[in-house]
DNA sequence: CGGTGTGAAAGTTTTCACAGCG
DNA sequence: CGCTGTGAAAACTTTCACACCG
């Protein structure tokens, strides 16, 4: 749902509609990542043609992806980057501050308290336990170590809806079960396990060693075939 | 500097022949990790509609998958465990040994060098690089940290088919161009941008903020549309 | 029986192509 | 003009359903 600016209804509320495919979803996100770029760099309007040869998507894709949410684009110009960048923003929910907690704080997990991009976009993460009594108490990234103890009462004393999984494969599942108990609406998954989870729980997977797997395959197999026109995105 | 578009969609062809649907392969990874996890249980053999199950696919789906590349099942038992991990392994390509090499060593590339995930999957760190002059010769993991300098002459030498970028986003490109240079096949790309790379050389992007925003979605709109309907997968 | 493998049907996503607009 | 937005067609993926097998 896009939210309407000002101005004469051009842009914003659209089909506020059924269901928009999954992967629609994710090609919105890459669309953001270059109109961001885009705006940085001093471009003011881009047309789906444009926007989706970066990308390698044809422009009928973009504009039909678009289209699931609203109308956007002026006829003969393109859309306004700034415009689009604040309406795909009110759609995937980040023009909203998040607060994340993290459980599990092991190599991975510190790098991931560490980086940058996630605040870039509204995320921050308010929490981090872990199991080993040792650790607790310690600072990484200003952040204090909270053992699991504290998380249901931190996780709703600070407004915390989404998760991040950083323990070994084995502690994963009740990891999980955690902070399902805690009331958390999403989990993104680092182990490489399949989680069980309630319905109402959202969940994204990033298996490292799968990404990997996936590279070795579509190296080995010499990928051919295409239909026509473009192509495909860079993230996975 | 690399040139052309981002790629297909279609991935090469199986033992048998066809070109097989990207998101045939991305389950055949999952398939994979589940059958490991039951081999280590002990479990000896599993039908679709159980591994299906496991991971919210259907049985027919699961039966469809893996008949993309051949028959590997027993009617009225199911599929054997080992021989199922053997087939998807020289499928997926991870029953060879792969070297890797990796661009960036900060924070996230340390998490990554000492993650145990990969060697289970015979994927192997033989190389790390750094811009940074102070990090040359640093032993990270056991592994000695080189300069840029060293790259193509290191990737040739050491049989490195594979790359991980782990660069800031505005080192990401020329990262690339120099893994492209040096010969390299494929390339994980964790840093938030696009890359542009020839079209022989295969690209996974692996954007941690993308995943949160996937879930911020999610959550604020229950609308998402799922292929398969049945529990939970898992790999976003 | 319980379960695979597989055409054919159903459903979903992408591409095409063109009216309409500034 | 150049470009959006959108039905309709094409392409692709998933589900169904059933022959066949041990």
């Amino acid at each position: 749902m896009a939210e309407s600016r000002p101005q004469p209804d051009h842009i914003g509320d659209g089909p506020s509609d059924a269901s928009v495919p999954k992967v629609v979803v994710s090609r919105l996100s890459l669309y953001l990542r270059e109109l961001q770029r885009l705006e940085a760099a001093g471009q003011e309007t881009i047309s789906s043609g444009q926007l989706g040869a970066l990308l390698g998507f044809s422009d009928a894709q973009v504009r039909k992806d678009l289209g699931f949410f609203g109308q956007f684009g002026y006829p003969g110009v393109g859309y306004r980057c700034d415009e689009l960048i604040r309406a795909m923003r009110d759609i995937l929910g980040t023009n909203q501050p998040w607060n994340v907690a993290m459980v599990g704080v092991g190599n991975l997990g510190q790098a991931l308290l560490g980086y940058r991009g996630f605040g870039r976009q509204n995320f921050t993460i308010t929490a981090a336990f872990d199991a080993d009594p040792g650790k607790i108490g310690e600072l990484v990234q200003g952040l204090r170590i909270q053992p699991l103890e504290e998380l249901a009462a931190t996780i709703r004393a600070r407004d915390i809806r989404l998760g991040m999984i950083v323990v070994p494969a084995e502690r994963a599942q009740e990891a999980a079960d955690s902070l399902v108990a805690a009331g958390i609406e999403g989990i993104v998954n680092f182990a490489p396990v399949t989680l069980v989870l309630p319905p109402h729980v959202q969940n994204v997977g990033v298996d490292l060693a799968i990404e990997l797997e996936q590279l070795s395959f579509a190296v080995t197999t010499k990928l051919v075939k295409q239909p026509t026109g473009a192509a495909e995105p860079a993230t996975g």
